[in-house]
RNA sequence: GGGCUCGUAGCCUAGCACGGAUUAAGGUGUCAGCCUUCGGAGCUGAAGAUCGAGGGUUCAAAUCCCUCCGGGCCCGCCA
């Protein structure tokens, strides 16, 4: 799927800069002309790089898409269709788009994420909300038309409303206006967005948006548009979570130009990568155990890297970065979870009540301080949004956990009283790290 | 052009919202140790940073304010 859309776009994208340079021909528009020919030599370099790696595919698309004299309009004509709610328009780009989210899910399933409810966006179209929100806003003081569309004039509200220092927005700070709808008739992604998040607010008191940083503007006029609705208290609580783009050494990752790894590959690498690891490590475990610990390495080293880093930084993807098993620290936190299963399990007891008093040594008491402080990171890491904190604090644990049992003997200690309440020490460390992995959703193993 | 965002040892990152116990923390890499003890995907130690640059506020600045530099992003009848 993913193939046929870079192809697409690229096939229809020369189409279209073609005309641009027809047009600009004709104008003896010479900078349209230059600009429209270094566009042109890109799409050119990327369709014989595509042609190269899927020459029948390629092919098929070239004649396919040949046949309509001008593609775009017919895709224009469809959307259109589609909004109108015209079935064979629905029937075909839900069959094509139920293809995608399948594949979706089968990717996310097999790093065990699960969705507790689907909307389709245009649910929001055939229904009257996307229109209600543009009468809504149409009707107040913060909306023009210009050549029969609607503009939103999100700094106007700003100004009316004094958000500034609400949004937190610099004085020279201007909100660009935002256009509602297309002339045709047909929706746009944010107006359609506002109908969906005056939704989401149904069922719920806050709304947190998952969205990348290229989007902040966007979502801020969202939010500008709420309160241009009078829904401020809405608006005060939709938070947007912007993420930084991930960027390939040399380019940016872009589907439209088939720059980019997939997640399958990326998750399918390392797994491999796990594997690999865990037969240089345990060369004696049944070929079904070292698939079972590849599993939940490779996969944990992934989830780990992803919510490591503060997500506005910027990353560079690299094989190395992703796939390195000695600085990520999934391995490292799920082996020293295993340790100390290790210990419970030789210990054989569970002792009832432990003399705590015993555990005098410094690095016992920075223990039980690290154990006592789990709530309050976690507290802190949902309020401000920091699900890193999370990994940092069960890679901390880990550390001060292999400190520990290299100083201090726990089964073998001094006295049985020692032993006892080293025990329970161990095992409520393996509780509390065993529920940090769990919240970033990396597998707490009992043996590796 | 305007706006937003990031800039901490060779490399990767934490700390910045709430300025002070920070002699700036961890990882990786480099170097030196631990292979007689509960799992070596481990532990101990060394070297490595004028916290992008410059001003300002303050008794005190990686942290707050201003200016500048460098990377990324946005300013679409795309999403």
């Amino acid at each position: 799927m993913g193939k046929i859309y870079t192809v697409t776009s690229c096939i229809v994208e020369i189409n279209r800069l073609k005309r641009i340079r027809e047009a600009a021909t004709l104008a003896h528009a010479a900078d349209d002309l230059v600009k429209a020919n270094k566009e042109i030599d890109e799409w050119m370099s990327i369709a014989a790089e595509l042609k190269g790696k899927y020459p029948v595919l390629f092919e098929a698309l070239t004649s396919q898409i040949s046949q309509d004299e001008n593609p775009e309009e017919e895709i224009k004509r469809l959307n259109c269709a589609y909004e109108n709610g015209e079935p064979n328009a629905k029937q075909l780009i839900r069959e094509v788009s139920d293809l995608c989210l399948e594949g979706f899910r089968e990717t996310m399933k097999r790093v065990a994420v699960t969705y507790d409810s689907w909307d389709w966006e245009s649910d929001f179209v055939w229904s009257t909300q996307v229109n209600d929100v543009l009468a809504k806003l149409k009707s107040s003081p913060f909306v023009n038309s210009e050549k029969g569309v609607f503009a939103f004039d999100a700094e106007k509200v700003v100004q009316t409303l004094d958000l500034k220092g609400k949004l937190g927005l610099s004085e020279n700070n201007e909100v660009p206006p935002l256009t509602l709808g297309r002339a045709d008739g047909t929706t746009l992604y944010i107006t359609r967005d506002i109908a969906y998040t005056l939704w989401k607010f149904k069922h719920a008191k806050k709304v947190i948006n998952v969205i990348g940083m290229e989007q902040s503007l966007a979502q801020l006029q969202l939010k500008i548009a709420l309160y241009a609705m009078g829904c401020s208290e809405y608006a005060e609580n939709l938070v947007h979570f912007a993420y930084n783009l991930v960027t390939l050494p040399g380019y940016k990752m872009s589907s439209r130009r088939g720059h980019y790894i997939t997640f399958d590959d990326v998750l399918t690498e390392a797994v491999q990568r796990a594997y690999e690891e865990v037969t240089k490590r345990s060369p004696l475990l049944s070929e079904e155990e070292k698939r079972k610990i590849a599993d939940f390495v490779g996969l944990g080293a992934v989830r780990y890297a992803l919510v490591d880093v503060d997500p506005s930084k910027p990353v560079m993807f690299t094989w190395e970065r992703v796939l390195n098993f000695e600085t990520n620290s999934a391995p490292y936190v799920q082996y020293t979870h295993a340790r100390a299963c290790s210990i419970l399990r030789k210990a054989e007891r569970e002792p009832e009540t432990p003399a705590f008093e015993l555990l005098t040594e410094k690095l016992e008491r920075e223990l039980i301080m690290n154990l006592a402080g789990f709530p309050d990171m976690f507290i802190e890491a949902t309020e401000y949004y920091k699900p890193n904190m999370i990994a940092d604090y069960a890679n901390v644990l880990a550390d001060k956990f292999n400190t520990f049992y290299n100083a201090l003997p726990v089964i073998k200690a001094d006295s049985q009283e020692l032993s006892d309440a080293r025990i329970a020490l161990t095992r409520a460390i393996q509780i509390v790290m065993h529920n940090a992995l769990n919240l970033i959703g990396v597998v707490a193993p009992e043996k590796m």
